[in-house]
DNA sequence: ATTAATTTTTAGACTAACCTAAAAATATTT
DNA sequence: AAATATTTTTAGGTTAGTCTAAAAATTAAT
């Protein structure tokens, strides 16, 4: 089936948006991930239904069918192995990265996908230590924890990052963070459950808000 | 300035068109050359001479202004590249990648094209043979002739062909004509012009047809 | 359990990119 | 040079994707 790019963009954003709790997901959640508005978001949901690739009941919200998981798992393969094409091969930094692959992903070419994931030698993770999907849309997670879960005196291995945007992305690299970094939790302030941690070779405090971003794995 | 897909085909359609002959594009050449009717041509040539990228005087045709034309070789420049990324990294025939790079051309980032052309180490041809125009928009055309044009006796240097349609360039393959193998005119036979050829290890015949669509150097 | 607030849908309009059919301009032929 | 043929444009319609404003449904609050 040929989609279009805002029907594949819809399909990714509800893929997202119901990955955080598995539940039907709400029109305005989908406008706004798209920066588009709710009546819009409306019109394609009765057409993806249509096109059996969501479930759709009028005022109850959306989730993807089998086939419509599939379909978005797929761009999501082709966004991530763009993104380490553009890592790895052309150079770029991994803020700089996303918005380009929003782009690459839509581009229609079965050819194209295998010979670059070959390319890239099967890459399993992008950039930010999100995991590649596979050619039957299968995902694998791999045992992850929020940085913010740890307890002091707990090590994790930084994996990868909830929030890929470019702005948190230059945070960490302005404080070497970067993937594989180990990171030890020293202390957690009282007041604003700010974070003392431990890098490899420096100490440094982070917020709540960044700790609930990083993905690591105990160590 | 931002252009759309169809714009930028446009754009496209009208370079390669008055590139034949250097004259005044006619609607109905773009409309063919672009499969869609005259009257969607119309509106574009409309929009596209509001924009000053070509100039359009009704019933008299259209031609690229200095902008256009840099726009546009902007456009081609990004399709020869993707071109060569396509069969140098990914392994692809040069009969496949037109359609791919079609798609890959509209792609909007300054650095991926010039990080792309870096990582290609500069390439100055596509897989046909065709020139890549530098950043500037400056195309360099190989002194070149049509193997049609030479006389018996004569040898050239196969370095590109006119017609790039899949369905010539597979007719290439199955006769072991590649870039840069050596043709020789062994004689033209007067009844219908087909010319028997010879190459690095073996004699064949060709239509004319063929030949006016195959460029050599002259050696 | 009503009322109020929020969310979602419907209704109707806009733009870009297409189309067909008819009119107008240009080019060709006799 | 008139008549004919061809090309191009205009006029008006369609679809996909967007929007705003208003109506309807759901959810939250008193």
């Amino acid at each position: 089936m040929m989609l279009s790019f805002t029907e594949e963009n819809h399909l990714k954003a509800i893929f997202h948006l119901s990955n955080i709790d598995n539940k039907d997901v709400s029109t305005n959640a989908i406008a706004e991930s798209l920066k588009t508005k709710a009546p819009s978001v409306t019109d394609m949901l009765q057409k993806l239904s249509d096109k059996k690739l969501v479930t759709y009941k009028k005022y109850q919200g959306s989730f993807l069918t089998p086939i419509g998981r599939k379909t978005a798992l797929n761009i999501i393969r082709k966004h991530r192995l763009w993104e380490v094409f553009l890592v790895e091969k052309l150079g770029f930094n991994w803020s700089e990265v996303h918005e380009v692959a929003e782009q690459l992903e839509h581009i229609k070419s079965k050819k194209l996908i295998e010979q670059l994931d070959k390319f890239l030698d099967y890459p399993t993770k992008d950039p930010h230590g999100d995991p590649i999907p596979n050619t039957a849309g299968f995902i694998k997670y791999t045992n992850r924890a929020l940085l913010s879960d740890l307890e002091i005196g707990e090590k994790g291995k930084f994996i990868g990052v909830k929030d890929s945007s470019s702005a948190f992305l230059k945070f960490l690299d302005k404080r070497k963070i970067a993937l594989g970094t180990n990171i030890e939790i020293i202390y957690i302030e009282d007041f604003d459950n700010s974070i003392h941690i431990g890098l490899d070779e420096t100490n440094l405090t982070i917020s709540i808000k960044s700790a609930q971003n990083i993905y690591v794995n105990k160590i």
